[in-house]
This record gives structure tokens, sequence and C-alpha cells, in this order.
DNA sequence: CTGAAAGCGCTTACAG
DNA sequence: CTGAAAGCGCTTACAG
């Protein structure tokens, strides 16, 4: 419907080579005449021509598009890392497709299919759960790829996470010697190796004190049906330890939801508190709360830079088939102690 | 570096076409042989066929794709906006390009270049700013695209919104018959038409109870300078009418500032609220704030099926060139009392 | 039952 | 200084 290059060659008598030459900056270069260079940018503007990069994708085998998949675009911290990974990407002339798999492995599974199809040049990714064969498939075919926020430990892919165990290490060993010693944990999705770790960090603060966690101050929720979940959870942990003191969230939808349900059960907010990110009115609902803040830029920033440098190497050793070096990236949060 | 039909033809000794139909379906329907259908099939499947779709874009002249812009994915209500139409545009074999434009104007305008230059079939956006001319751009060309959550009257395009004027009117009539009557409002980016008449309904409420709304209590907040404006707006007020006892939020992040400065004033929140739009933790914070909760999943799906159908008009009637009826919806909140 | 050919809109090596 | 031609990977009308 739109004009294309031949539109204008047509109309002036020239051939699409020139027209293409003039529109894509090359004028000089190729050595172009100035009078024919005015007469077909004249005659672009005034068909209204605008490129049609399909078909220079098509051509060059490569869309400048990058895949986005996070497993939930409704929670902040996911919509926060859409929003530097964009501003990222575009300095570098990368536009994104965004996709939220929703938590759904089929979804997800799709969403790669479907990306790949549409010439992506590269993926970045937040997986949804474990050991994913589209992964494998990804690494088969050389696609370059890169995981953010949750990875594989036992596969060799690139991957941008923070200090899981570090963080939350020092978060609760900071409850401990403030003197708080029956610190619930509340966790989730623990099929997730770097859920593993932000418990794992929990455990061995513990036990640099010479403590054991309480097995009865353990809380995992259920993600299909957090908000029944975690009143099961709570009303456990509150019946078996009355005098429970503090609690560490391994998410700040966990802590979100605790503030939920203290609130219908009449709870005073009263706890020591530590949680892995927060969210907007966490300062004003529980202003002491000690908080590992993410660094979403920093995280955003390595992504796209190491996809980046895969995208172009693949470009040029098109033949080599050793696959390119991978790189693992943790970044430290930022420890906020209030309290 | 992946087989195109063109490999699989060449090992088969077939023709494209022959193996373009068996790959998309049509064996049946063109009569090919099923023993030639399963060694295609065989052969897709070993050397790992994956169609692409650039080149299928190409040729049918549309993509299958739509472009959605929002003003700031970091704010939950797009971010939620997003997912709502991402699982409706799935349903009907769409992917989405989703940009956020930041709230800059500049950045808005190239982002609709970007996307039309990259093919997609359509256009979602909820615009940054006062009549811009790649709308007007867009009308001329024909292109299919539906502004959500703002739009501009005086442009005959298709827009799904909701009932601003109304729910506004109904939260303040009920603080006013709560018996405050110092209700301060709060508004921002005034320049938006849908702002314009949130502020319209706290006016009309006022003047069917035979009350004039006090001037003093009007704020508008800088959107370029939230912190420092809300804070100077707020001083203001408490200043100039101390005995103000109700607050009514034009949008959730106004209110979300709002106590914040409370807390770091200490004030009290003890006044009457009422809000368009809500986030997570207001219900802990300011459980008797009214609310008008916003349809956003029926916004979502509004928007993708008045796109969708203009999408398929255009299709139809390429040669005709009268522009296709014009959809604008309104959507009504639904209202939550709870003081 | 299957194929040769043209076309979608670009780019670029090659030729003159 | 400019053009003819091939190719990116598909689809489809036409022919046999």
């Amino acid at each position: 419907m739109h004009a294309s290059l031949k539109d204008i060659a047509n109309a002036l008598n020239l051939s699409t080579t020139t027209v293409s030459w003039v529109l894509s900056g090359k004028s000089e270069e190729k050595g172009i005449s100035p009078a024919t260079r005015d007469r077909v940018k004249e005659c672009a503007r005034e068909l209204n021509y605008r490129p049609n990069l399909l078909a220079r994708s098509l051509h060059d085998g490569c869309s400048n598009t990058i895949g986005l998949i996070v497993p939930s675009i409704g929670d902040q911290f996911y919509s926060s890392m859409v929003r530097f990974i964009e501003l990222e990407a575009e300095k570098f002339g990368y536009a994104l497709m965004v996709c939220s798999s929703e938590n759904d492995r089929e979804r997800e599974n799709n969403i790669v299919d479907i990306l790949r199809a549409k010439q992506v040049d590269g993926l970045l990714m937040a997986p949804t759960k474990y050991s994913n064969e589209k992964i494998v498939s990804m690494m088969e075919d050389n696609f370059p790829f890169v995981l953010f926020d949750r990875y594989f430990p036992e596969l060799a892919t690139n991957y941008v996470i923070i200090d899981n165990e570090i963080a939350s290490y020092n978060l609760v060993k900071h409850l401990l010697e403030k003197c708080y010693n029956k610190i619930a944990v509340l966790t989730t999705n623990t099929h997730l190796y770097t859920m593993q770790l932000r418990y794992g960090g929990y455990c061995s603060a513990h036990e640099d004190m010479g403590l054991k966690p309480d097995e009865r101050l353990y809380g995992e929720v259920d993600p299909k049906d957090y908000e029944n979940s975690i009143e099961t959870v709570l009303d456990r942990i509150f019946r078996d330890v009355p005098d429970v003191d503090a609690f560490f969230f391994t998410t700040h939808v966990l802590a979100s939801r605790f503030f939920g349900y203290c609130t219908r059960k009449g709870i005073n907010l009263d706890f020591g508190y530590a949680c892995i990110h927060e969210e907007k009115l966490f300062n004003i609902l529980a202003p002491h709360m000690n908080v590992a803040q993410l660094p979403i830029a920093s995280l955003g920033r390595e992504a796209v830079r190491i996809l980046l440098q895969d995208i172009k190497r693949l470009k040029i050793k098109k033949k080599k088939t050793d696959p390119p070096p991978k790189q693992g990236v943790i970044l430290s949060c930022s420890l906020e102690f209030r309290d």
C-alpha cells in the first residue's frame, strides 16, 4: 500500500540501486550526483516513503530486534527490568519484543519458538521453571541468549543474577545481631536455584552464629495459590512459634502478602524484617525493614551488553562452530539497614 | 544459518512449492501424496526446520504483530494493561512489540516510526502529550490504531477510555455526602483531556450540592518533578487550609506520593479519601479510601477487539479510500465505597 | 500429483 | 555516475 523503492525509481527513471543508495545515505560514497540525490530525496518525501524494515532484515539476516521474556510483566520488578532493558537496547539501535510467560512453561516454550521464528537476533529471559528443553535447544543452535534473575547452574549459558546467597546471608545475620532469634523465613518457587541460594543464605547466617534454624520457622508458599497458601503457612508459624520475632522474605511479593495477612488478622506489624527487594510503600508500612536493593538498572545493562556481544561474535565467525565463551555475571545488591 | 524450504526441497528433489504446501498443512487440499508428505515432514524434523516469519510477512503484507506504546512501563497500571493486551492479542495469533515512551514526546514519535517501519499491522497506544502529528499522520495514512486511557476529543480516532468524569463525580459526591466539605483535589498532567474530565467531575459534584470548590484546595503537581512538586503543593494546601478534611487523587501515583509526604512530615493519615485506581498496599495504609477500580482487563480486550476489526476491514477493502468508521468506547469504573 | 516462475521490498557485488 | 541482476525465504496463481 505504501511507496517502495521501486515506486521512486520508476517515477524518476532511475534504478532501485541508486535510490537505495541515496536513501541509505551512501550518496557520497557511491558517487551519486547531487542533482540525482536531491531528486530522489524530494520524491521520497512526496511519496511519503518509509523503508520496509522486514525486507531489509530478510536481506541482512538480522532484525535488530531482541526478544525479552519475563515470568510476569505485572510484577513491579520485571516491569522495571523491561524498562531498563528497553532503554539500554535502544542505545544500540535494537527494538524489543516483550512477552510475559505468566509463569507458564507451555507459554514460555511457545514464546521462544515464536520469537525465534520472527527472527529476533537474540533473547533475554528470566526463565520460569526447571531446566527447559528450549534453553538446551538454543544452546545447541548456538542462538544468542542471556538468562537473567534466574539461571541453571548445570547449564553453561550466559546469565546475569544478583548475589542471592550473600545478600540473604547479610540481611539475616544483621537480624541475628540485632538479637532477633526466632526469625521466620518465607519462600516460594523453591525449584528455582536462586531461591535455594536465598534460603541457603538464611541457613548459613544462623550456622555462623552457632545456631540451627528452627524448622517450624520455615514457610514455603505455593505460587499457584498465593492467597490461601500464605494464610495456611503463617497460621501455622504463629501457632507453632507464637514468639516469632522477625521475618525474612525471600521476595517482595511475600512481604506484601504478609502485610495483607497481618491486617486481616489484626496482627501488629511490630517485628524485625528483612526482604530481598522492596515495593513502593514498604518504607511507610514497615520503615525499619532491612532491604537488599536489586541493582535493576545494572542487571538490565549487563544483560544487554552480553547479549549484543554474543550476537556480534556470531555474525563475525559464522563458520566456526566452536561455541563462544559464556559469561556469568553476579551483581551485588546494596543492603539498606534501617532498624 | 538455518534450514530453509529450499534446503528441504533440494534434499528431497522436490520443488519448494510442494514443501511449502506440506509444511503449511495443505497436503490434503493440494493433493500431495502421503508418501511425499511424510518424507517432507521427516526431513523438516531432521533439519530442524523453522519457518522464517519475516519472509512470510513480507510476502503476505502482514506481520501478525501489533505495536503497543505506553507512557511508562514502570507504572503498575500500564504494565497490567500490557499483560491483558498481550493475553488478548495472543488469542488471535498476534504478537506484541511493546515500547515505553517514558512520557517523552520525541521518543514516542520515534517509536511510532520504528514500529511502522517494522511493519506492525496496527498500533495500540496511550499517547503522551497534546495532539500529536504522528497520530494525524496515521489517520491520513489510514493506518489502524486505537488510543487507550487517553485520547483527543478533537480527533476522530478509535479510543477506549474510562468514564473519567462520572467516576470522579461519584467519588467526590460520596465524600461530600459523608460531610467532608474541604476536599482537596490533586491532579497532574493537566494537558490531558482525561485529566480535565476528572477535575471536571470534582467540580460538578460540588456544584450539584450547591457548593463552589475552594481554589486553595486545588493542587497541580508537575509531572517532571513529582517529588519536589507535590511537597510544595501539599505544604501550601496544609498552610492555607489547615482544616482540609479529605483528598481526591486523580491518579494512584498522587495518592502514593501523598502517603510518602505525610509519613515524612509526621502527618496523621486520618482524612477522607477518594482515588482513581489504587495500588497494592493502599487497602492497608488507608482502608477507608474510596476507589474507582479501572476495568483494566476490559480496556485491554476492547482495545484489541477494535484494532483487529480495523485491521481486517483494511485488508478487505484496500481499494476503497473511505476511512472506516471510528469507534469510541467508554467503560465504566466500578466504585468501591469503603468509608 | 508436482513444478517453474513471479513477486513481496530491500541490498549489494559486479559491470560498464 | 548509474543499472541489471541475484538473492534473502517465503507463498501462490498458473501450467501440465
